[in-house]
DNA sequence: CCCGGAATTCTTTTT
DNA sequence: GAATTCCGGG
């Protein structure tokens, strides 16, 4: 039997109730992490449901990976054995993958990442339309909005009533050509060609459902149109659904979210039952007071009140600082001195900001300071050039189609193979119709090419041809520590690379990725599942399992992320920095008048803190290199008064005044280094 | 075709 | 200030 009893009687209800789909409203910090993973458990334990019929949804690796821990202590880890617990994307790549033949894709298929795909936008665009750059961005999240959407190219083409929509359709269409070409996929194509698989095969849906019987869904705001359309499809007229969400915490409506379909369900489920988790157990009650305050400038669909009754805690902090280097210096030196004073650990301390070029400042401080900190998400690692150049032949290793990789890494490291060779080459496998890969040992480039051109590439061509076999018929691994000898990659960052430190850096990145497909075919084998080195880049390129080496040596460091990567987050101690106009609330978001999705941000920030909160801001700050002046943020009047502590907001206020006495010294170097 | 320096643009947020 | 793109001379 499984221990329902540390929940409380809401929570119980939630985790107990599966006569019929369940929406959880659950507030910040009100338990339904362990309500979703203690369901489980009670539908394995006490439902007699078998794991492997059960699949559980989040929307980052982290949570994921999270849960599907926190369950195998409930149950065992034979308990939890075929439990599918996985992002959204990596579901939609399991059924791509298993459904490949249904879904028109080879096996080795690659997903391309953003950077990938505005490549072939842009190609697509200079072709068909002769267009200059600086549309790419817009359309390429037009067709992202019409993937969510579940729009296919043929319908986006009938649908468009303007000129430019018809451009975007067209260019839609175009594009998804080529990724079939390229036997590729992007990432909204992870979500809409299962979605549409379901709705077309019918024995492929029955395949799916018959063995998801019971679904969960986590952060439920934050699926998309074609993310709910793939649930109700798998739940279908069966009662298994349990969807965990929190209309306050939305805030990926720029990437094609749909908080409404929070309430949709009520339609589309008519016999929905709804539990509401009102009780914070995380912060102290002048943080959730804050919280509270906040977002009730928001209109609100669902009424909640959420509570605690913890003691009020200390009071919420708020910091102006001259300027950007002094406000990190003020964090990291606090950090310094309240681990000391609370005795607490690195960890508990958490920086958030709101976009990932902040962090550089922070960095620096820390590493002034020794502070060990952890800067998490960010393209930090797969935004690395030395990265996506080696991802790019492990993709056209597997993918030979994969012409987007090819191009990245033709003449990478320098093959001298220019511009000239590349562009007839494409034309030459455009005209036969083939991938650029195999046009490189066709008889037929004579015609077009240098003889010299013509060798180069026919070279390139067979060696990676010979590393692929090995790859397959040896040790993968081997194949490829091979591969990135014989280009001498070293080398060529060596060359490339500013100082001999940072060509060393680059490679052990480098050698870390290797690491990383080498410990999930490892890891597979041990368990006896069959992993191909497919899967490992799969799931490489969508990030999974990079987290999981990070979390092994996981240490006592201060961690450094984005409001956004925060969600589902807690810290005893947590600094938001950058409290600006223009910075949070974003400029952009300023002027699209997204103010309400700003604000829920902030409340996710302020939810993360147990014990306390500081929120820091700079009233000049270094901008694209010059400094600017800054107004402090609105959201910081619409915290309660008298639970917050301002300091140095009034330059001319008495206190201030005396502060500036007493620090003669530390204040003219400031001035000096004021810019 | 490559290299170096100059000019330019650039920053939300993520799977 | 950094990263990308542009441009002219080997």
């Amino acid at each position: 039997m499984v221990d329902l009893s540390q929940l409380n009687p809401r929570q119980r209800e939630a985790a107990k109730y599966i006569d019929g789909p369940l929406l959880v409203l659950a507030g910040a910090g009100s338990g339904k992490t362990s309500v979703i993973t203690r369901k489980i458990a009670y539908l394995i334990g006490s439902c007699g449901i078998k794991a492997h019929h059960i699949a559980a949804v989040t929307f980052t690796n982290k949570a994921a990976r999270e849960m599907k821990e926190r369950v195998s202590s409930l149950v065992g880890k034979g308990g939890a054995k075929g439990l599918t617990v996985s992002t959204f994307h990596n579901l939609g790549l399991n059924i791509i993958r298993f459904e490949n033949k249904t879904a028109g894709y080879k096996p080795g298929f690659s997903i391309l990442d953003q950077d990938d795909c505005k490549g072939i936008i842009r190609d697509v665009m200079h072709r068909e339309h002769g267009d200059d750059g600086d549309m790419i961005e817009l359309v390429q999240n037009a067709i992202s909005s019409l993937k969510n959407d579940l729009i296919e190219p043929h319908q986006a083409i009938e649908m468009a009533t303007s000129p430019q929509e018809m451009m975007i359709a067209q260019t839609y269409e175009v594009y998804q050509r080529m990724l079939r070409a390229y036997n590729a996929v992007d990432f909204d194509d992870l979500i809409m060609v299962p979605t549409l698989l379901f709705m077309k095969h019918e024995e492929v849906l029955a395949r799916w459902q018959k063995k998801i019987r019971y679904l969960l869904v986590d952060e439920y705001q934050d699926t998309n149109t074609s993310q709910y359309e793939l649930v109700k499809l798998l739940v279908g007229h069966r009662t298994g659904l349990t969807v965990v969400g929190d209309d306050d915490q939305s805030i990926y409506a720029w990437r094609g979210a749909k908080p409404e379909n929070l309430s949709l369900l009520k339609k589309d489920f008519p016999t929905l039952k709804l539990v509401k988790l009102e009780q914070n157990y995380r912060s102290t009650g002048l943080i959730l007071n804050a919280a509270n305050r906040v977002i009730d400038n928001n209109p609100h669909e669902f009424e909640k009140k959420l509570w605690s009754d913890k003691g009020y805690g200390d009071p919420i902090r708020i910091l102006k600082c001259r300027n950007d280097e002094v406000e990190s210096e003020r964090i990291a030196t606090e950090i310094v001195e309240r681990r000391l004073r609370y005795g607490c650990g690195y960890k508990d301390f958490a920086v958030l900001y709101r976009g990932n070029h902040q962090s550089r400042v922070i960095e620096m401080k820390l590493q002034a300071y020794q502070v060990p900190y952890k800067l998490s998400g960010g393209q930090s690692f797969f935004g690395r050039n030395e990265i996506k150049d080696i991802m790019g032949y492990l993709r056209l290793l597997i993918n030979p189609s994969d012409d987007a990789a090819f191009l990245r890494i033709i003449n990478t490291p320098r093959r001298e193979i220019g511009p000239t060779t590349i562009e007839k080459l494409s034309e030459y496998a455009a005209m036969r119709g083939i991938s650029m890969m195999s046009a490189t040992t066709e008889m037929g480039l004579e015609q077009m090419l240098m003889p010299k051109a013509v060798d180069r590439l026919r070279r390139f061509g067979h060696w990676l041809e010979n590393i692929t076999k090995n790859a397959y018929t040896d040790d993968p691994v081997a194949a490829i520590k091979e591969m990135i000898a014989d280009i001498d990659y070293e080398g060529y960052l060596l060359q490339n690379s500013g100082t001999p430190n940072q060509a060393e850096r680059r490679m052990k990145n480098v050698w870390f990725l290797i690491d990383s497909v080498n410990k999930m075919i490892e890891k597979a084998d041990e368990v006896g599942e069959e992993v191909t080195i497919e899967d490992a880049v799969g799931k490489l390129i969508l990030r999974d399992m990079m987290e999981q080496q990070e979390q092994e040596d996981e240490t006592d460091q201060v961690q450094l992320m984005t409001l956004h990567a925060s969600k589902g987050l807690e810290f005893p101690h947590v600094y938001i920095m950058g409290m600006e106009e223009e910075l949070m609330p974003h400029r952009n978001s300023i002027e699209a008048d997204t103010i309400e999705e700003e604000r829920r941000l902030m409340y996710v920030g302020i939810t993360r803190a147990k014990r306390t909160l500081a929120l820091t801001y700079a009233g000049k700050r270094r901008q694209y290199g010059e400094a600017i002046t800054t107004t402090h943020s609105r959201f910081l009047d619409e915290l309660p008064p008298d639970d917050i502590t301002w300091e140095g907001r009034d330059e001319s206020s008495e206190e201030e005044k005396k502060q500036r006495g007493q620090e003669t010294l530390s204040s003219l170097r400031n001035m000096l280094a004021d810019f």
